[in-house]
DNA sequence: CATTATATGCGTATAACACACACAAATATA
DNA sequence: TATATTTGTGTGTGTTATACGCATATAATG
């Protein structure tokens, strides 16, 4: 029996900038789709690890380095690929955009980030996929922390409220919000304070790196 | 480029039984780990979802047929099967073990359920599969509502509870229970009693469905 | 320099929920 | 008819969630 069924793996890399979440997306190069938007992804070697394919097959496209990047899900229907029986199997990860310069090869034109309010068509299902993401994203904040790999090393409390109701796309009130977050002991305040425009300055806070992993191992259950 | 990564899938079924719960495994027929047990499973046609692969291979395996089968992880470590390069999408599914006739044919000699306690060796990294789908049905119970595949159509809520306890390997507060359960009114209690040998005869009560699956489909937030 | 706008930072009161806990009711069995 | 066994309910206490008001520290404005 000959196998004809490929499979490939596809990156949804996630960043956080200012109250914005963007989506990483690389220009098609090649048919199918050329010129056309999608992840940036591709297929997975014999020799090489799933983790490891969307690991370099990001850093090829785009130039972003992650090590680590979350399963998500294994999309396999029938007649999602023109090239024929093509399983993809669809990771996630978090990153601060400002961090990387972008940068495209091999199979991409072009990567750039993408608001995810303001997405272009995309190539395959990979617009489901995204879909699957977003909704993953949202999710893991009531279930895990989630911030350390999206804010600055130091930050101002008001930074980590942003976040929040971006992703939960609406207000929070903060008084609440610090007592909850507060209450886990995740949060170390550094004698050091911002200002930034008008209003009172900020302390800065980092994330307790040790307690953040421990939370996201253990699990929280973190109704906002 | 010729591909040679091989795509199967593999079921992960569990059933319950009065305090038991146990899992479906099959012997194989053929190498390798030929008489091994394993999870039901094989490759995928190049013509069928992936979910109708596995309830093919679900069906041809061990004769138990579940419309509803969750996809659990891919798992696809170089070395995980000798044959190559295979890569196995893994499903789970729950069932009342005591409503299917257990028939091997294909690729199985045999199919039987086993106490997830008393697990004989297990060929491939299935080991590895069956440890995350158990901590995956230990997980639902937090954020779903569990149950209606799994009990009778009636049952006295001595079942529920039991099979609570049985999943959280630890003893809970019956009153307590009953009222957070009470609350999600997702139960509808019934006109009719049993008795069972001694003790007081107990309500029968059924799931409400419509509300079962709502209550699914938005999650639950239930520490017990 | 005084006033205003803006953002941060803290505390308290009330409602909802979690958790601990004890005893009555209805049957089978001896 | 007494005993064992199981079902079935209610209340108090502590913890957590939620709502809400005001003081403080800066920048911007006139």
């Amino acid at each position: 029996m000959k196998n004809k069924i490929q499979l490939t793996v596809d990156a949804v890399v996630f960043g956080y900038e200012s109250g914005n979440i963007s989506v990483l997306l690389v220009k098609r190069k090649y048919e199918p789709y050329k010129d056309g938007w999608a992840l940036p992804g591709g297929f997975v070697f014999e020799n090489e690890n799933l983790e490891e394919a969307v690991q370099r097959e990001l850093l090829e496209e785009t130039g972003v380095r992650i090590n680590y990047l979350e399963q998500l899900y294994t999309f396999g229907d029938l007649g999602r690929d023109p090239r024929g029986r093509v399983i993809s199997v669809a990771y996630f990860g978090l990153v601060k955009p400002n961090a990387f310069k972008l940068q495209a090869s091999t199979d991409a034109k072009k990567a750039e980030w993408f608001n995810i309010k303001k997405l272009p068509k995309l190539a395959f299902d990979h617009k489901k996929i995204l879909k699957i993401a977003i909704e993953r994203l949202q999710g893991k904040i009531t279930y895990e922390p989630i911030g350390f790999e999206l804010l600055d090393k130091k930050f101002p409390f008001s930074d980590l409220e942003k976040l929040y109701t971006t992703l939960l796309n609406r207000e929070i009130d903060r008084r609440n919000f610090k007592k909850k977050i507060t209450s886990l002991k995740v949060l170390d305040e550094l004698d050091e304070k911002v200002s930034i425009g008008p209003g009172r300055p900020a302390s800065l806070f980092s994330f307790n790196k040790k307690r953040y992993f421990q939370l996201k191992k253990e699990g929280i259950i973190f109704e906002i």
